[in-house]
DNA sequence: CCGATTTACTAAAACGGTTTAGGCGATCGT
DNA sequence: ACGATCGCCTAAACCGTTTTAGTAAATCGG
C-alpha cells in the first residue's frame, strides 16, 4: 500500500540504511556481493528515494525556479517566455535541473516562492526593489535577474532595450512620420511602475522622437497580447490626426494592431507603419512581415542559467553587459504617405 | 548565516515548535495572546518553513509535473506547450499548485521522474505501456495522459485526431486535388513507434485518401518545427509527380512548407495547397493565414489539470470522451489548378 | 607474530517541518 | 466542593533520506 522506503530494501536485503544509499550514491564504498545484491532487492521492490526527503537531507533539490510575475495564461500567450524557457532548458538538461514556474498564487508571488522548492530563481521582469525579492534574499536562494535593473545583490541579464527603442523610433522618423503613436504596458503588479523593460523602451522612443523634433507621439495602453494590440488600435484618434506610424512593445501587441488595421480597411504598411519588439519567430510569417527590433531571447535565457548555475556553485558573478539588440526591417514599415507629406514634397 | 528554522522562531518567542507550526497552519489553536507573539517574531526573524521539510512531513509538494518526452528546446518551438500550460496554469493558480516542467535528463525520462518531487503528472504523448509510466505507477503518483491511448490504468484526455485528419484530407480531395504528400512525424523516443497522437493523424488521412480512390500519397519525414517543414518540402518530388496538396501534421510545419515553396517560387493557394493541425494562434497571422485542423488546446489542458486534481484528491475520475475537432479553412488552400485538372476541365 | 592500516559495514544524528497524544490549570454544571 | 469539560500548550514521534563517526575483521609491513 504503501511506498516503499530506504529501510525497507535495507532488512530485504540483510543491511543496513547506509548500505543502501551508498549503493545508489557511493557505489565504490561497498563490497562487490552487497553492492549487487542491494541494487537487485532495490530493483525488486521498485525502490524509489523520495524526492523531498533526499532534498531536505542534501539541501538541493535539482530544480530552479521561475519567478514569474504574471498569470501563466497571459505570460504564455507571448512566445517570448517560450523562447526564453528554450535557452534556459539547454542547461538546464546539461546539469540534470528540472525547470519550475512559479507564478502568482492568490496573487502572491512571495507566497508562491515560499512552496517553492527550488535551488535557485530566475526572475523575470521584477524590479531589484520588489518585496519579493526581499523575501528571496532572507531565504538566502541565489537569484539572477532578467529584465531588471542593475542591483547590487544579483547579477542581471539585460539586454539594450533603449538603443533598441531609439533605433525603431528614428527607422520611423526616417520613413518620414511624424504622427506617432506608442503602445505604452499598463503597469505592472508594483502598481506604481511598469516593469524596468518597458520604462528603457518607452524612454527610448521618447529620446528619439525628441531628439528629431517631432511632435509628442500619442500615448495608449495595450498589454503584450494580440487582443491588446487590436484593441489599442481601436483607441487610436482618426481622421486628420491619426498616427500613421506605431511603435509597440512586444510583437504580439504590434499584430494584433496591424491585423485590426487591416480589418478596418487600412493597408500595412502604405496607409500605417507598426513595428514590433522582440522578433518572435512568427514575426518573421505575418502577413506583412513584421519589422521588429531583435534580441536574443534563447540566448538570454542560457546566459541567465549559465549564471544562476554559477552562483548556485557558490562562484560570485558580475552582471554581464547587455546583451546587444537590433532593428530588423521587414514588411511592416514604409515611407509616410500621409497627406501632409505629400504636400511637402510637391 | 544558516537558514533560520522553526526551532529558532520557537526558542526567541519562548514556545514549542508545535505553537509556531499552529501559529501558521492551525492558528485557532493557539491563544490570541501567543498567536499574535509567534507571529510578530516569525516576521522579525524572517522565517519561512522549509519547502522540502514541509513536503516530506505532509507528503504533499503543492507542485505537479509535466511529463515532457523532448528536450525543451524542441518541444517549446511549437507554440502547442504553450497552449497547453496556459490552460493547466488556470486549474493550478486556481488551487494553489506550481508547475515542473520534466524533460529527459541525460536522454533518461526516467531518472527525470524520480528527481521530481511532485503530487501529480500530466503525461504528454506518452504510450500508456511506455516504460516511465510504470516507474509512476510504481511510486502510486496519480497521473492523467494526455495524446496517448485509453488505458486502464490512467485517465486520459484526447482529441478526434483521427476525424480531424479525415476532414483535412476530404478537404483537399474535395477541391481536386489527387497528388498528395504527408509529412510524417519522425519515430518517438521509443524508437519503434510514432506517437498515439501521430498515429491517428496518419491513419485518418489513409483512410480518407483510401475512401476516395485518390492515388497513394508521398510521405515525407518532418518533425515539428518550421524548419523541419521547410527541409521537407525541399525532399518533394518536383516536375510532374509534384504534390499539389499537403498534409502536415503540425501548423509549425506547415508554415516551414509554405514560406520554403514560397521561396522556390510556388504560390500558395494557387500552385500549392497546405494544412496544418492544432490551430495555434498564429495560424491566423500567416501568410496566408492556414487551412488547418482545430484542436481545443488550452481547454485540453484545463480538463486534464481538472482530472488530475480530483485524482490527487483521491476521487475515481474516467476519461471524458475525446474533444472534438474541426477543420477551420482559411487562406492556405484552393482547388487544384494542376494540368490533369485543367485537361479534365476542357 | 604484533601493532598499524585498510576494508566493509553500521548506529545514530542530522535535515526541518507536522501531528499525535497528552498535561495542566481554569471554568463549568450540579 | 468536586468531577467533567474546555482552552492552551508541549514532548515526542514521525516523514525518508544522507552523512558522520566509529567498529570489527581482514590485511599489511617489518
Amino acid at each position: 500500500m504503501s511506498r516503499v522506503t530506504i529501510a525497507d530494501v535495507a532488512s530485504a536485503a540483510g543491511v543496513s540504511k547506509t548500505a543502501v544509499s551508498f549503493a545508489f550514491n557511493n557505489p565504490e564504498r561497498l563490497g562487490h556481493a552487497t553492492l549487487e545484491r542491494v541494487l537487485g532487492v532495490a530493483q525488486d521492490l521498485g525502490y524509489t528515494p523520495h524526492p523531498a526527503a533526499r532534498a531536505l537531507s542534501m539541501r538541493r533539490s535539482g530544480t530552479i525556479g521561475i519567478l514569474i510575475p504574471q498569470r501563466l495564461s497571459t505570460v504564455f500567450a507571448n512566445p517570448f517566455l517560450s523562447e526564453l524557457i528554450q535557452g534556459l532548458g539547454e542547461l538546464c538538461e546539461e546539469h540534470d535541473l528540472t525547470l519550475l514556474l512559479v507564478p502568482p498564487l492568490n496573487g502572491s508571488l512571495e507566497g508562491a516562492i515560499r512552496q517553492a522548492s527550488v535551488d535557485g530563481f530566475i526572475s523575470l521582469g521584477l524590479s531589484p526593489d520588489d518585496s519579493a525579492l526581499g523575501v528571496l534574499d532572507r531565504i538566502g536562494i541565489p537569484t539572477v535577474l532578467v529584465d531588471s535593473e542593475d542591483s547590487p545583490s544579483h547579477p542581471t541579464v539585460n539586454v539594450d532595450d533603449g538603443g533598441g527603442a531609439r533605433a525603431a523610433a528614428a527607422h520611423l522618423i526616417g520613413l518620414g512620420h511624424r504622427q506617432l503613436a506608442i503602445l505604452v504596458l499598463p503597469p505592472a503588479r508594483s502598481q506604481v511602475h511598469s516593469t524596468p523593460t518597458a520604462e528603457r523602451r518607452l524612454a527610448g522612443y521618447r529620446a528619439a522622437i525628441a531628439e528629431a523634433g517631432v511632435p509628442a507621439p500619442h500615448s495608449v495602453i495595450a498589454g503584450i497580447s494580440v487582443a491588446a494590440g487590436a484593441s489599442a488600435f481601436a483607441s487610436l484618434p482618426k481622421g486628420k490626426r491619426r498616427p500613421t506610424g506605431v511603435l509597440a512593445m512586444s510583437d504580439m501587441a504590434a499584430i494584433g494592431v496591424v491585423t485590426a488595421a487591416q480589418a478596418s480597411g487600412l493597408r500595412v504598411p502604405d496607409d500605417l507603419s507598426v513595428v514590433g519588439f522582440d522578433d518572435v519567430p512568427a514575426s518573421a510569417w505575418t502577413n506583412p512581415p513584421l519589422t521588429t527590433v531583435r534580441q536574443p531571447i534563447v540566448e538570454k535565457g542560457r546566459l541567465a542559467a549559465r549564471l544562476l548555475i554559477q552562483r548556485m556553485k557558490g562562484k560570485p558573478v558580475a552582471s554581464p553587459a547587455p546583451l546587444k539588440t537590433s532593428l530588423v526591417i521587414r514588411g511592416s514599415t514604409a515611407p509616410a504617405t500621409n497627406l501632409d507629406l505629400r504636400i511637402k514634397r510637391r
